[in-house]
DNA sequence: GCGACAG
DNA sequence: ATCTTGTCGC
């Protein structure tokens, strides 16, 4: 599909985090996604194995989740794993496989994060950008913020705050396992990016589409 | 200076 | 993330 590059992603780890601070201003985290018009979910993931890095994206109807289209892309990995930087890691592979896609995805879950970022742009705010699509940001353990006690229960979910400022939500998906750290990246906000991802996990404790997109990326775990 | 730190 | 077997718990 059609994408929107902002920049070039070789650049170096000072200037990823200029771009990054000019990048945040156009992120949009506080438009509702409305679910009733959902009708394609994509999962996003990428696995790296030696130098090389696999992306993979699946798209699913919604809300039973069958599989509509696969694609994937390989590269070398450009650039060191840096907490803060992700997007410039797992970006290059990600955009030569998000060309491929044929099909409109309402919605891309990523799997990191979104807002809930020390500068706000997470790779699902980041790859949203070049989608001009809702993404949400999906991660399974926490970056930056700060959460009071979540109840054990499915469906339980608690504001994730850092520097006073609500950035996303820890959210328990499944009864009695670790949470999942939501937050939006582009074109969605905090409570229905929360309700996509719980609408997306009907077993287990990830979202049904990032586990298609790990499974077709290549990863074991 | 010290601790934290998506994948 | 990845390297890796068996094993504890719902």
């Amino acid at each position: 599909m059609k994408l929107h590059p902002r920049h070039a992603w070789d650049v170096s780890p000072a200037e990823a985090v200029a771009l990054q601070k000019r990048l945040a201003g156009e992120v949009v985290a506080d438009r509702p996604i409305d679910l009733r018009t959902v009708r394609l979910v994509a999962g996003v993931d990428v696995s790296v194995k030696q130098n090389r890095s696999h992306a993979a994206i699946v798209v699913s109807t919604y809300p039973d989740f069958r599989v509509v289209e696969t694609v994937t892309a390989e590269r070398p990995t450009p650039f060191p794993y840096i907490p803060g930087l992700l997007s410039f890691r797992e970006g290059p592979v990600l955009e030569e496989a998000l060309e491929q896609l044929r099909s409109g995805p309402d919605v891309f879950l990523f799997d990191g994060m979104g807002t809930a970022h020390p500068r706000r742009i997470g790779i699902a705010c980041h790859m949203g950008l070049w989608l001009e699509r809702p993404t949400i940001g999906c991660g399974k353990t926490r970056l930056v913020g700060r959460n009071d006690p979540l109840p054990e229960e499915k469906g339980a979910h608690v504001p994730l705050v850092d520097r006073g400022e609500t950035i996303g939500a820890v959210v328990r998906t499944r009864t009695g396992t670790h949470p999942l750290f939501v937050s939006p990246g582009h074109l969605a906000d905090i409570p229905s990016a929360v309700a996509l991802v719980l609408a997306c996990t009907p077993k287990f404790r990830l979202p049904e589409p990032i586990r298609q997109a790990h499974k077709a990326a290549g990863a074991f775990g």
